[in-house]
DNA sequence: CCACATATATCACTTGACGATATATAAAAT
DNA sequence: ATTTTATATATCGTCAAGTGATATATGTGG
């Protein structure tokens, strides 16, 4: 039960790291790696180096977060808020997220349900 | 509120058609053209025709569903049903979605509240 | 001092959804 | 009867985006 690989259960998330990432950021500033971390930890998706930093650099090219270098314990990094903006964005996506991937629940958990108890032909 | 231009909506589910797809198919033969109306009816999702068809030769070519042509009013369908391997696909895919989709959103949801009731600078 | 985690960045590659377009038939409207 | 519209499948060029590989630099622990 459950062997998808890595590729698989990524494939399944491709539209919604965008949507994860602000809301990592709606309880306040974080850097890059740690939003990576905070992303995994959080919902068990893994979004890799190479697709983080260029959806940061998205994100604030559409004005959706703001970004500012700074050092807090010797080390610079690139840290990353939301905009006004970012949060009116998070606010619709976040909701359209949710109601969307509610109603695919329905034609999912059904379909999960009569696969499993019903094993058939070819 | 609520307001994703077609393509923000789209993306997010980059990833998910195939197991829409895979769903509709879970009680019973259907062909191209009613799998259409059916994610659309069921999940409010438009799988446009130039994604569907596609889409469904790769299934077939993974072996997940078999086809056949057949007339049942006069008119060539070609009906598509899944094959074991499509339904053990379905399986762990439906199972791994259920489970990915619950943590993302306890991490979406608490970020909505957030963003909902503070408004902020910049 | 050296290995490893942290931290950010870029680029070529690949996948896949889309719009446009083509084709053909049944049904409905005029 | 003819035109239009919905049904039904298919292909192709384009574009967006996630990834792996790779580079670079700094802090930390052994």
């Amino acid at each position: 039960m459950s062997g998808l690989d890595d590729k698989s259960r990524r494939d399944l998330f491709r539209g919604s790291l965008d949507v994860m990432v602000l809301a990592v950021l709606a309880d306040g500033k974080q850097y890059g790696y740690s939003i990576q971390k905070r992303v995994r930890n959080a919902s068990g998706q893994t979004i890799k180096a190479g697709s983080l930093y260029p959806l940061l650099h998205r994100l604030e090219a559409d004005g959706l977060v703001k970004a500012t270098w700074e050092s807090d314990t010797g080390r610079d990094r690139k840290w990353y808020e939301l905009t006004s903006a970012g949060q009116r964005q998070l606010k619709s996506t976040a909701a359209d997220w949710q109601a969307a991937f509610a109603r695919m629940q329905a034609l999912v958990l059904p379909a999960l349900r009569q696969v499993t108890n019903h094993p058939a032909s070819s």
